[in-house]
This record gives C-alpha cells, sequence and structure tokens, in this order.
DNA sequence: CCGACATATGAATAGATGCTCATATATGGA
DNA sequence: TCCATATATGAGCATCTATTCATATGTCGG
C-alpha cells in the first residue's frame, strides 16, 4: 500500500520482514519516545538525581537544597528549572523563599526502581554510600544557628 | 567529629539547618547517583530507547532492528555498545547473525514507567503515535521476501 | 583461501549540556 | 523608596554526545 519505493531506506536489508513489520506494529511512536527521553535526560545528572532524592525525601528551599548536595544557588536555580520545565517539581512560595517537592510519585517510582536496580548490581561499593553525616560542606550540628 | 572548618563550602546559609542535615544523613550517595545516572543517560535518548522498547517486543537481530527503527547499522551498533556496557542488553551470536534482548526485566520495568507517566501528560498527542504501519523506511507487505 | 554478508569500531563533526559569573527579578523590612 | 535577601536567568566556556563515513573483525559458502 504505501510508499514502496522507499522501501530501503536504510540501507539495511531485513532478515526477517515479517518479524520486523511485527514489531513496527506494536511501536509507540517517535513522539512518545522523544517525550520519555527528556524525562531519563533529566534524570541522567548524578547532581539532578541528587536533588530528587533529596525532595522525594521532603520539601525543601533552594537554599536548603543547594547547602544539603553542596551546590552553587545558580547551579541549583538552573537544575530545578530543568526539572519543572518537565514537571516533575512543583514550587510554592513562602516570603522570599521558594519551596520545591516533587510534582507526583512517578518519578519517584521511577527513582526507587532504578536504584533499585543499582543495588543489585554494587553490592558492596553501595557499603561506603551512605557518608557519615555530611555529603558535602554543610552545617555540621551547629554550624548555622 | 568530622571536619567543620568547611561550613560554608557552597556559600548558601541554610534556612534550617536541622532539616538539611536530616536530608543529608538519608541520601544515598554520590555514588550511587553516578551509576544511576548512567543509567538514565542510556535511556536520555530517543532513538535508544525505540531500541528498547523493540527489544522489549522481541529478541532481534541488528539489522531487522535497523530496518524495524529506519536506522543505520553503524548507528544501531552504536547504541547497542552503549546499552551493552551498561548490562542492560544482552546478545547471542547465531552464525553472522547477533541477536539482542533485554537483559533484565528491571529496564523494560523503567521504560514502561516511565511511558506511563507520558501518557498521562499526552493525553490526545499519544493518538498520533502508532503511526499506520510504517514508522521507517520499512519492507511493506511484500519488500523484500 | 576468497568473496559476500553481518556486525563492530575509530575518527571527525555538529549540536547539546553543565557549570560559573554577572545580573535581573521579587519579596520583606526600615 | 532604598537596602538586604532569595531566587531566576542569560552569556560564555569546556565538555560530552549522536551521527556519519570509513574500515576492521568475524562468519559462512564456495
Amino acid at each position: 500500500m504505501i510508499v514502496m519505493e522507499e522501501l530501503d531506506t536504510c540501507e539495511v536489508p531485513a532478515v526477517d520482514p515479517q518479524r520486523v513489520r511485527r514489531v513496527q506494529a506494536k511501536m509507540t511512536g517517535e513522539l512518545a519516545a522523544q517525550r520519555l527521553a527528556e524525562i531519563f535526560a533529566a534524570l541522567s545528572d548524578s547532581t539532578r538525581l541528587r536533588i530528587v532524592e533529596a525532595l522525594a525525601l521532603e520539601e525543601l528551599c533552594v537554599c536548603d537544597l543547594s547547602a544539603a548536595l553542596g551546590l552553587s544557588q545558580s547551579g541549583t536555580s538552573h537544575h530545578l528549572r530543568t526539572l519543572r520545565n518537565l514537571r516533575l517539581v512543583k514550587h510554592r512560595r513562602a516570603g522570599r523563599l521558594v519551596y520545591y517537592a516533587l510534582d507526583d510519585e512517578h518519578i519517584q517510582r521511577l527513582f526507587a526502581q532504578g536504584l533499585e536496580h543499582v543495588r543489585e548490581e554494587m553490592p558492596r561499593s553501595l557499603r561506603a554510600a551512605n557518608e557519615p553525616g555530611r555529603a558535602a560542606g554543610l552545617p555540621s550540628e551547629d554550624g548555622a544557628r
């Protein structure tokens, strides 16, 4: 039916055309793939992942988030914008502060699911993960008060 | 205990030091975050996502995969290497052909979970997703046989 | 062993991305 | 209104990444 002139667009001859067609018929399509890729891209940066993990624990304002992860204010804000644009986080103002939180549980589940996979592959290296008490240059007990 | 000299490493004053410490204590740590980021990075490309989706449907050799998605042989191979390096796909030889498949269900679940999220956000645009019968330049019914 | 086919890989290039510095916006208090 | 604080944003730079082209490796049939 369709075109047919452009059979070998990709110059690759199919070994099993039936299988090829079967797969194509079930594929979701470029559009959704691109949208999904954007979401995974947002999670493809370790810094942003840590932000997501922190926000999964509790709502945080930008400065506390920066402090907790040892990031610059600017960098934190840029990352938050990325997450915001994809509606992965939501925010609310409280005076001059802006509190961020995960927008829904989907991302949290994605994160959890991924972590589960990682844990299986890093049996021992995971041990070194949860460091003592500080992860960056945080106020340790009496830093700021 | 620990260092303490470097309190304001990030130059950002914490609003609620207690909350900051609480979050830090529960964080997984850079290491796991980086590993996880690598995995999400592998899924952050729409082409690779389509490869994953195709392989989730059924095992495919490189040429059929290329044909199904309309990709060049070289490009397909490069992407497969990326996925292979992260142990997201496994492969087996069958003569000159090499068949690829997802390595475990973790990735499939990640993909499915992500797609679920996307579907919620794209109620109507999703309709245009599953195109007629061809997605690339595939053999249409009698192309190669 | 040789030619054909399937896959893998290296190099080169164009485009995307994270980080930092400087600055803009917004809110609250004097 | 003016200043201080909290956050957002734009520009510039160094780095990474996807894609393509050329070529290498590996397997089968003769």
